[in-house]
RNA sequence: GGCCCCGUGGUCAAGCGGUUAAGACAUCGCCCUUUCACGGCGGAGACAUGGGUUCGAUUCCCGUCGGGGUCACCA
């Protein structure tokens, strides 16, 4: 009895590899294209720092004109979850991020390299596994989780490393004839590695994000089919991505200490290794420790966060951008109208060490990217989102026309109003606007300066009776303002009461003040004289007679 | 614990043998201004630490400390 026996016994039924290796040929690519992939579990839930790395990848693919494709890593049937690729696939979608293969639904997929869902391609590895044990570079292992866990105990007290390899390596020298008559006994096995490695040699790896990097050698058995049959990780890993004819892996760098097994995995199966870029993971302060956002504790580290709160799906690009390569902030202030698509990533700017996640700063970022929109655009996407997550504000936007008007205050000119950093502030920052619910609320001025209600009240009748005229243009308006403060006794001009404070009760920017909390209920709103154009006459009359009251 | 990676202001980060150690966000002040926002100007704030190497170290080497990752029939 030989290996190949041994092989026959084992996977009776697998096609030879050949077979595979013709149906998924290199793929004919223009020079330097980049083949890459983003590869999570189905668990439904997309991980902040996942998309960081699908974005990465895509990015990378799209600018060598290469292939990014979604392959669904569900070999692990524990932790299976019900409908886990769809989240994934949509999550990508919400972020653009489009793959150009894999899976596009639960169960479809389109290209050529497929399938591109790991439970679907067990016969695919069992064939690989079956050439790994003809060639005598694989074996059963019938060792129990039993005998493995007293293994590591002894070689924990006897302060030797842990694992599968050496001496330790039980079933690793059973000959043939042994192994098969285990099996025909019916004994559990799984398959495992036999690993050329030693540990005390060094290889040489070189990242192309981490740099550098020395290794010992890979000395251990990993196993590489589960006793349900399927693959692990790392067999996997290889099989598949020397059958996608993957260039470059994109991965977090959780992976990175893999990286001589995986090496050795690719060296012993024949395969051409890819290129490897390990992305640090973003972090989170927690009292005083670094950790990664973590999916339990932290509603920033799911994808879904993003888009419930409304932050725009650029101003999370951008910022994932700005974490990726220093140079993007440069860029992005040199080129402020320019689409993402035209920025030059590079995988070496990337950060060696994980960066901690400033929403603070993904807010401001939010802010630029919806001060540079239209007012078409602020529209356009504060009713997607209203009628996804805020009916209320689904229909204040209802009326489309008015509410462009709103939107257009003071947007469209070199210095657009940045008050909107995300799709939920926008009820806030606009419902003052409207008729139906300012004269619904229960209202509180939070007056200023001038809080007398006397004084008030005068400022108020006056300016209806006499001074409000909704014919005129800007500089007419405040020159009436202007009128109004002087009449009632008030500094027509800021620097004359600064001058002489002592000679006036207060100011024309007082006054104003008064007509903006009366018509607003606001002491901070975009320009005055945009507002009353927009709500109207009546509206300004009713509003400044219900502040009288 | 073994192995690997990292350590520049609060955060993200340029710089990589000689720099007044950039910039952005945050923060503070001033200016602009009818408010707010924007914008402009300015302030405060950093090379973890100890040894080397060198004429000279934030930059190179070693140790220490600190942080992170990894050591599964999980990915």
């Amino acid at each position: 009895m030989n290996y190949k026996d041994l092989a026959d016994l084992i996977f009776p039924d697998a096609k030879d590899i050949s077979y595979y290796e013709e149906k998924y040929p290199e793929r004919n690519l223009p020079e330097g294209a980049v083949v890459s992939r983003f590869a999570p579990s189905p668990t439904g839930f997309v991980h902040i720092g996942g998309l960081y790395q699908a974005l990465v990848a895509k990015e990378m693919t799209e600018k060598t004109g290469g292939v990014f494709f979604l392959r669904v890593e569900d070999t692990d049937q524990k932790r299976e979850v019900e409908n886990g690729v769809t989240g994934i696939v949509n999550s990508l979608k919400d972020f653009d991020i489009l793959p150009d293969e894999g899976m596009v639904t639960e169960t479809e997929e389109k290209g050529n390299y497929g399938p591109y869902k790991q439970s679907l391609r067990k016969e695919i590895y069992q064939s690989y596994a079956k050439y790994m044990l003809e060639q005598g570079k694989a074996y059963p292992c019938f060792c129990t989780t039993e005998e493995l866990e007293e293994t590591r105990k002894k070689q924990e007290s006897a302060k030797v490393r842990t694992g599968y390899y050496g001496v330790w390596a039980k079933c690793r020298n059973l000959s043939v004839e042994e192994a098969a008559e285990k099996i025909k006994n019916g004994e559990n096995y799984i398959i495992r590695f036999k690993s050329p490695g030693r540990e005390d040699r060094k290889i040489k790896h070189h990242d192309l994000i981490k740099g550098n990097v020395d290794f010992p050698e890979n000395d251990q058995d990993i196993v590489i089919i589960k006793a349900d049959g399927l693959p692990t990780y790392h067999f996997a890993h290889a099989v598949d991505d020397h059958l996608m004819r993957t260039t470059l892996v994109i991965r977090s760098d959780e992976w990175l200490s893999s990286v001589p097994l995986h090496l050795q995995l690719f060296q012993e199966l024949g395969f051409k290794a890819p290129k490897y870029a390990h992305i640090s993971p973003i972090m989170k302060n927690d009292n005083g420790n670094k950790r990664k956002l973590s999916k339990r504790k932290d509603p920033e580290a799911a994808v879904t966060y993003y888009k419930e709160e409304g932050i725009p799906v650029d101003a999370v690009k951008e910022y994932l951008l700005n974490i990726a390569n220093s140079t993007f902030e440069n860029w992005r202030r040199a080129n402020p109208d320019k689409s993402l698509d035209e920025f030059d990533f590079q995988l070496n700017k990337m950060s060696v060490s994980g960066a901690l996640f400033d929403m603070v700063k993904l807010l401001d970022i939010g802010k630029t990217v919806i001060s540079r929109m239209t007012a078409e655009e602020v529209y356009e996407n504060s009713f997607k989102w209203a009628q996804e997550y805020d009916e209320e504000l689904e229909k204040i936007l209802e009326d489309k026309d008015y509410a462009l008007k709103v939107f257009g205050i003071e947007r469209g000119n070199k210095k657009p109003r940045k008050d909107i950093s995300k799709w939920s502030d926008v009820k806030y920052n606009i419902e003052y606007m409207y008729d139906n619910i300012f004269f619904n609320k229960d209202m509180e001025y939070p007056y200023q300066v001038i809080n007398d209600k006397e004084d008030i009240n005068k400022i108020l009748k006056l300016y209806i009776d006499k001074y409000y005229n909704e014919n005129d243009d800007k500089q007419a308006w405040f020159d009436r303002i202007k009128e109004l403060a002087g009449e009632l006794g008030y500094a027509k001009e800021v620097k004359e009461y600064k001058a002489n404070p002592d000679a006036y009760k207060a100011h024309v920017g007082d006054v104003s003040t008064v007509l903006r909390v009366a018509l607003t209920g606001r002491t901070n709103t975009p320009d005055m004289y945009e507002i009353m154009q927009v709500i109207g006459k009546d509206s300004v009359t009713k509003r400044l007679e219900k502040a009288m009251r």
